[in-house]
RNA sequence: GCCCGGGUGGUGGAAUGGUAGACACGAGGGACUUAAAAUCCCUUGGUCCGUAAGGACCGUGCGGGUUCAAGUCCCGCCCCGGGCACCA
């Protein structure tokens, strides 16, 4: 029997090709050019998990790779690197548990991520990977920390300066007033102000207790979410709910001397900075409400010759306070307490603090709270206002004090109403007896200098008179907290500093890079020291190095500084890479790092840039989220529960099944819906049940449903109940497995979309869909399945339509019987093109696709610019088109889509050169001119009928044509029409 | 509770205020074939009328409004997704 050889698109070898040659002559491959313009195309970091990719990870990379190639064809020099966030927990937690050093797995992982990326044809320019666990790359997260801690915040000038420079300043002037207000990291112990000879006085460790203060990367006794579970503090972007983010462990408070990084003095900054930005409103809301500005004034309480400060955003409700509550963390709580409450409050504060935050956040609604038994002084009318202590006031915010109006704030309401304390209604109107008026629309009206004003007026009145009488004024509070720096960890990098007399030193730059040590296991010590502190050696002269290493954003938050000059020994990056390369142009990630991640890296961008590192102080100007890829869950009802009605007293007839006998009962999804449910139901239980057979005994049944893999499920939902069994039974043991099928030994599924995860067995592996379709037809589907920012659920049955298109599209170029009703290709898959002149629909189809898919591009809107495509190779296909001209201009314009083909196509049309390097073909307007509109005729905005017309036509003219033409006549039925709008080229309205 | 998104056929989705449902999947029918694969053609939002050709009405979460014309703009709700939340 001869072979039949169908000779069309043979994407394996074309793929393989393709990606050895781009390797081979490294095509992507990227230097600084300054003759053409840069373009800078990134994708955010990925951690290289064990588990590898599913093909929900590579869609912001196919859409990025599209931009970077579709701008390469525009004449940009585009910078597309990618590489490794190589530090982080899974890894080390892998370490714990085997033994098996992180940086080994770390490799593994990264090699076969890239042998996956590989696979999809990325133009990548992988000369320029970089890993944050290589000692090469984080010299300089180590190197910018230390110019973080040699830094301070200039709140006058407004950027951070070198702390030589705060030195200097303490040594003329010492510290007053204004300076020691960049202090916004949590509560701090206020620094009191000092004069220059005072300075010079001081000693070596107070002098450097001080500088901590001002510090961007400082040590302090400081709250941090402690997880016991995880041995080790976290950020509060890495805590949700009260629990950790990874793995959900629970999170104490807990205070600590910890390293932190005064993101706080940028506040108002990365606030403003958004404005400018090209990013989603969702993504920019998600960091104002996390930046969380309020305005408002401090004001103080006298207490004897103290006070308490307080933060509040309503001063016009100052004549309501009745009392004053404080965190249970806060400092005062102990000096303000008297010896008659003294026992009361202290239990209540050891209790407040043995809750974790979980716990907390939990009971919202309980009320707890203890009077200290001392007064603070009203700043206006001197009245005496009892201090309390509550849970409801939060450490971490404003100064860890409240003023309670409980008239005008609900939960000081609710204290006041627990604990029985006055209420004042500080609004007109209010019914105080029911609940506090929070309205900002209103008049005051407690008695006072406030009285009769407006809300807006009155603030700004009370913080007039505060700041006259000296006893506040109008301050700017942020619900951002200063990010906790150091992890009780192994797998992170060293920070470089080290101890001589419990005081820390940074590490000289000459010292660069603390190399991470080697350790014997990679726990914590006995002593419950990190595991840095098992290292044999690890001091720098002698004197201890610190321990902890950094978190994993660190690395991530410069990274796109060293793509940009990613070998540079003498510097994070040269100034000359950084000037030609600037800022991001496109940066392509997930949502989920909206506080984190994007907070942070932003933050170190505009440091870098204070200190004159950086000539820009935004990292990217453009941000687009893609959505994730969902998995669709196959799920197979079983009877989760079979019981008798109570109703009918036929317990004891039946008696119960014997458990060690109780099949597992799995029913079809068509089954459920179709009938005699219950019946079939019945008779499979009989089988098991024999004193059922004879009884009236009705039984009701409970449904659960259990995971198949998705793999097993063909497109009509079902799977074969053969191999279902047979999966099933090694792990039911001994008890016998029953399924209600549909007949012909299938079984319907119930689908459902649910997160892609191992465990709901329906992740799809990218290479499966590469060695079944083709990298260029996982890469178009991707685009196809719908907007890129947008979820949505991955389902393997639509791919065919990409592929066929791929292989309709391939046989444009091959058939020399084009149109003959058999588009298998030609047999010697021989490119066979004409070299005619296209007609005018040839050209038009042409004109109008290169128009469309640029146009799309531009909006990143990939999904309509495959259709356009699509429509393209259908619409050629019905010409039997095999024009040079209409074809190879399409060839470049599906490059960036579909490389490998397109590189293929193009070497058999004949071009040596890669496809890569031809220009973007440009459509001509001409091209697409019409002379004639097919006009919808619609009555009172219903379209009846279309009449075509000359474009040419006047409005006038069509109005009378229309109005002239028997079956619009008709509809008319001989009355006149109210109005006529004719839209010339859109549509034409007739209001009867 | 507050702040952002979003809701369109069986499914993924398309639509500068101007013909709703492009394109694709799925489904149904047909051609080719010994058969299958592959390929090609037709139908496919709903309801109704008609033997048919064809036609009518309804339809973009719900209720109002603006407009000659609303998926699109405005107001009020409902639902889903995300963010924040005892934040003073």
């Amino acid at each position: 029997m001869r072979v039949i050889r169908t000779m069309s698109y043979d994407h394996r070898s074309i793929e393989a090709r393709w990606q050895n040659a781009w390797r081979e002559r490294g095509t992507y491959r990227t230097t600084e050019d300054p003759s053409k313009p840069k373009y800078y195309v990134l994708d955010m970091f990925p951690y290289p998990s064990g588990a590898g990719l599913h093909v929900g990870h590579p869609l912001g990379y196919i859409a990025s790779d599209i931009v970077a190639r579709y701008k390469r064809h525009c004449g940009f020099n585009v910078l597309h690197p990618m590489g490794y966030d190589s530090f982080g927990l899974p890894a080390e937690q892998y370490a714990i548990q085997t033994g098996q050093h992180p940086a080994k797995t770390t490799e593994v992982n990264a090699a076969r991520y890239r042998e996956q990326l590989d696979r999809i044809g990325f133009s990548f320019d992988w000369d320029r990977e970089v890993r944050t666990s290589d000692p090469a790359y984080y010299k300089w997260t180590q190197w910018i920390f230390l110019q973080l801690f040699n830094s301070w915040y200039d709140t006058r000038a407004n950027k951070a300066r070198p702390i030589e420079e705060l030195i200097d300043r303490f040594e003329a002037e010492g510290c007053q007033g204004q300076d020691a207000e960049v202090l916004t990291g949590d509560i701090e112990e206020p620094l009191g102000a000092f004069t220059a000879d005072e300075w010079k006085g001081f000693s070596e460790r107070t002098r450097q207790m001080v500088l901590q203060h001002f510090r961007l990367a400082y040590l302090s006794e400081a709250w941090v979410n402690w997880c016991p579970a995880l041995g080790t503090v976290l950020a509060n972007d890495e805590v949700k709910d009260g629990v950790s983010e990874r793995g959900g462990h629970p999170v104490e408070r807990k205070r600590m001397p910890q390293w932190s990084m005064r993101i706080t003095a940028y506040a108002q900054r990365l606030l403003d900075g958004l404005d400018d930005l090209d990013w989603s409103t969702s993504m920019k809301e998600a960091q104002r409400n996390w930046i969380g500005r309020s305005e408002g004034a401090s004001v103080r309480f006298p207490v004897g010759d103290d006070f308490i400060e307080v933060f509040t955003t309503r001063p016009d409700t100052l004549f309501g306070v009745t009392f004053l509550t404080l965190a249970p963390e806060h400092v005062l709580v102990g000096k303000y307490t008297t010896e008659g409450q003294r026992a009361e409050v202290e239990s209540y504060v050891q209790e407040a603090k043995n809750r974790s935050e979980r716990e907390r956040q939990a009971e919202v609604d309980r009320i707890t709270g203890v009077f200290t038994g001392s007064f603070a002084k009203h700043p206006f009318t001197e009245a005496d206002i009892p201090i309390w202590v509550g849970d409801y006031v939060l450490a971490g915010y404003g100064t860890g004090a409240v003023m309670a109006v409980p008239g005008g704030d609900q939960r000081d309401w609710r204290f006041a109403k627990h604990f029985g304390l006055p209420i004042i209604a500080v609004t007109e109107g209010a019914d105080i007896e029911k609940e506090a008026d929070e309205s900002k629309e209103a008049t005051i009206c407690s008695e006072g200098f406030l009285k009769g004003m407006q809300v807006p007026d009155a603030i700004r009145r009370a913080i007039q008179e505060l700041e006259k009488l000296e006893a506040g004024e109008g301050r700017i509070n942020y619900r951002l907290r200063d990010a906790a720096f150091g992890r009780q960890r192994y797998w992170g990098e060293p920070i470089p500093i080290y101890y001589r007399d419990d005081i820390p030193y940074p590490l000289p730059e000459s010292e660069l890079p603390l190399v991470l040590p080697e350790v014997d296991k990679f726990l914590p010590t006995e002593d419950g020291e990190p595991p840095l502190a098992r290292a044999k050696d690890w001091n720098y002269d002698g004197y201890p190095l610190e321990t902890t290493t950094m978190p994993g954003w660190a690395g991530s938050s410069w990274y796109f500084l060293r793509y940009m000059d990613p070998h540079n020994a003498e510097r994070f990056a040269s100034p000359e890479a950084i000037a030609y390369w600037k800022q991001i142009d496109l940066y392509v990630g997930g949502s989920e790092h909206a506080t984190g991640h994007l907070l942070y890296f932003r933050f170190w961008t505009k440091f870098l840039h204070d200190r004159g590192w950086l000539p820009f102080d935004e990292p990217a100007r453009k941000l687009v989220n893609q959505g994730m890829i969902q998995g669709v869950s196959a799920i197979v009802p079983f009877i989760s529960r079979v019981s008798i009605e109570e109703k009918l007293d036929s317990v004891e007839d039946v008696g119960w099944m014997e458990t060690s006998v109780a099949p597992f009962v799995y029913v079809s999804e068509a089954v459920i819906h179709g009938g005699e449910l219950d019946a079939r139901i019945r008779t499979v239980y009989e089988a098991y049940w024999p004193k059922l057979k004879n009884s009236s005994a009705r039984l009701s049944f409970q449904f659960s449903g259990s995971h198949e893999s998705i793999e097993n499920v063909d497109s009509r939902n079902t799977i074969d109940v053969g191999g279902f069994i047979k999966s099933r039974s090694s792990s039911t043991g001994a008890r016998p497995i029953e399924v209600l099928d549909d007949g012909d030994n299938r079984l319907t599924v119930r689908r459902e979309v649910e997160k892609m995860s191992k465990s709901k067995l329906n992740v799809v592996n990218p290479d499966d869909i590469i060695a079944r379709y083709g990298a260029d037809t996982l890469r178009l589907y991707e685009m196809f399945l719908g907007p890129i920012e947008q979820s949505k659920p991955w389902d393997t049955n639509g791919i065919e339509g990409t592929y066929r298109f791929l292989r309709k599209f391939w046989n444009l170029f091959h058939q020399d019987n084009v149109g003959n009703g058999n588009n298998a290709g030609n047999e010697d898959n021989v490119v066979h093109v004409s070299d005619e002149e296209p007609n005018r629909a040839e050209l038009k189809v042409l004109h109008a696709t290169l128009k469309k898919v640029q146009e799309d591009i531009e909006r990143m809107s990939f999904n309509t610019s495959v259709s356009q495509f699509m429509i393209a190779v259908n619409e050629l296909g019905a010409l039997k088109c095999n024009k040079r001209a209409v074809l190879e201009p399409l060839v470049v314009t599906l490059a960036p889509f579909a490389p490998h083909i397109a590189e293929e196509l193009w070497s058999r049309l004949g071009h040596a050169e890669s496809v890569t390097a031809a220009p973007w073909p440009v459509h001509d307007p001409q091209y697409l001119v019409e002379d004639s509109f097919s006009y919808p005729i619609s009555f009172n905005g219903k379209t009846r009928l279309q009449l075509e017309f000359p474009i040419a036509l006047s409005k006038e003219d069509i109005e009378a044509a229309v109005l002239a033409n028997p079956e619009v006549q008709k509809r008319l039925e001989g009355k006149p029409p109210k109005k006529v709008i004719v839209v010339p080229k859109r549509i034409v309205n007739i209001v009867v």
